[in-house]
DNA sequence: ACGATGATGAAC
DNA sequence: TTCATCATCGTA
């Protein structure tokens, strides 16, 4: 289970680094691990595509609080979208997990892995059921496709930056 | 291409 | 209290 000290940096190091490890569910009874391949960051108050650009309310308060916590918020009124928390406290950023090996999408990974947001502010570890592990599975730099985020071009410049990360395997 | 569906933040 | 907006997806 990666530690609380891992998400505490860079939210794009964090992001290119959670390429390739587990995400760990484990829900009623049964632990399923899934192979992390598409992920955005999103990196404080300047960020105009990231909610913390408002400034700090009840919804974006999970990610101005400690890294390696769980940032879940209802999407388009139908679908919950899953993002870590990083780097310092007061910091605000987070990782959004679009998808894994076997699922593609954030709406649909959270519909699967029946991920809602009474996970919202918990932290990433086994008591609370959803976590991340190391995998072993080395994924070289030229693997790793940087794109735009998607659904932000409301943010005009930020809409720009190559902020998504996805992992190419053949 | 479009509608479903509800929380959020800002305006009034 | 109302209103536009929205880090999406299934159906067409």
């Amino acid at each position: 289970m990666l530690p609380t000290q891992f998400f505490n940096r860079d939210v794009q190091k964090v992001a290119e680094l959670l390429l390739g490890a587990y995400l760990v569910r484990r829900v009623n009874g049964k632990t399923i691990k899934y192979i992390i391949t598409e992920v955005e960051a999103y990196d404080g108050v300047h960020d105009k595509a990231c909610h913390a650009c408002k400034g700090r309310t009840a919804r974006t308060e999970v990610m101005f609080g400690p890294a390696g916590h769980w940032y879940v918020y209802l999407c388009y009124g139908m679908y919950d979208m899953l993002n870590i928390v990083t780097g310092p406290k007061d910091y605000p950023a987070a990782v959004l997990i679009r998808g894994t090996q076997e699922i593609t999408g954030p709406g649909r990974l959270t519909k699967t892995l029946k991920i809602t947001r009474a996970l919202n502010g918990k932290k990433a570890d086994k008591k609370n059921g959803l976590w991340i592990e190391k995998s072993g599975i080395k994924v070289l730099k030229k693997e790793i496709l940087r794109t735009p985020r998607i659904g932000v071009a409301y943010a005009g410049e930020w809409a720009k930056k190559p902020w998504r990360f996805v992992w190419v395997s053949k």
